[in-house]
DNA sequence: TCCTTACTGCAAATCATTTGCAATAGTATA
DNA sequence: TATACTATTGCAAATGATTTGCAGTAAGGA
């Protein structure tokens, strides 16, 4: 199953952080925010920056880092390395609830999923066991996807 | 459960891997093989440099780096990323069965366990229902392991 | 409208990793 | 055992992603 974006107000949810904070909303801010909504899957830094930049020529990629690094900290974004030999980080908008990912090794495409209950089952198991807790569940498969399953 | 490293012998399997490519086991590769299957858990290229420098002041970090992307290559050794904002590569020495890793954010310690049986039937799911072939799976736990939750 | 200071663009720094190249050293062969 | 071939190494420089210092710019409250 592969999930949409549902949650139309990134911006907004910003607005409201920053007033809280000292902090500005800047035009910049409203367009990486809005590009960030927009770009289907999960962006590089860079995809970001070159959106943004056919619209605002001058804007900055550390602008865009900055921003990024920003949304992390406050949780409003989730940062991940798909893959070994992929050196640029992923951002995925915290839109959907939990989610995992299947990355296909031949065209790259990442495919989205949830499974509820064998993950919390492997969660609860790993939390009695070692007396943990967790707070959250990076799971990445990696594989052929059907079309590229077909072109073998 | 914390796995431990059984296979004794990296270095013979690499041997002989050599022998079928024109390959050369050199003095330098058997100090890093012997290093990698010496250093506990998931070690960075820097800290296999660190500790293979002890004894040998001149081999170079590229050296380490080549043996490494070799190795991976060969499916000899997996590569993981634990967490974003964590740079290094790590590398981990293919010696026990399939395993998953725990990660502590607060002591950064990593913690090996396996649960063939949830995960099996996260794979089988998501291929069932997406017609694909999972190759491989990464399961990454982030949370707060027994002493550190103890010190809450 | 003015002031304060957060934010930005720019260039330079950083950090992990990779690469080009000339020198070195395994190993197969004579 | 010496020789030749070429894989491997050390070194230094390149790369690529991300971060940072700083001086100028611009939100947004007074």
């Amino acid at each position: 199953m592969i999930c949409s974006k549902e949650d139309p107000n990134l911006t907004e949810k910003v607005t409201q952080r920053l007033q809280g904070q000292k902090g500005r909303m800047t035009g910049q801010r409203r367009l990486i925010l809005e590009t960030l909504e927009s770009l289907p899957g999960h962006p590089t830094a860079e995809d970001i920056f070159l959106r943004v930049r056919e619209v605002a020529p001058h804007l900055n990629l550390s602008t865009v880092y900055r921003m990024l690094r920003w949304l992390q900290k406050e949780g409003l974004i989730t940062v991940r390395v798909f893959s070994e030999n992929e050196r640029q980080d992923r951002f995925d908008p915290n839109l959907t609830t939990e989610h995992f990912h299947f990355v296909c090794q031949r065209c790259k495409q990442i495919i989205e999923f949830d499974e509820p209950s064998p993950a919390s089952a492997i969660i609860a198991d790993f939390e009695k066991n070692n007396s943990a807790r967790v707070e959250n569940v990076g799971l990445v498969l990696h594989g052929l996807c059907r079309d590229c399953l077909s072109q073998e």
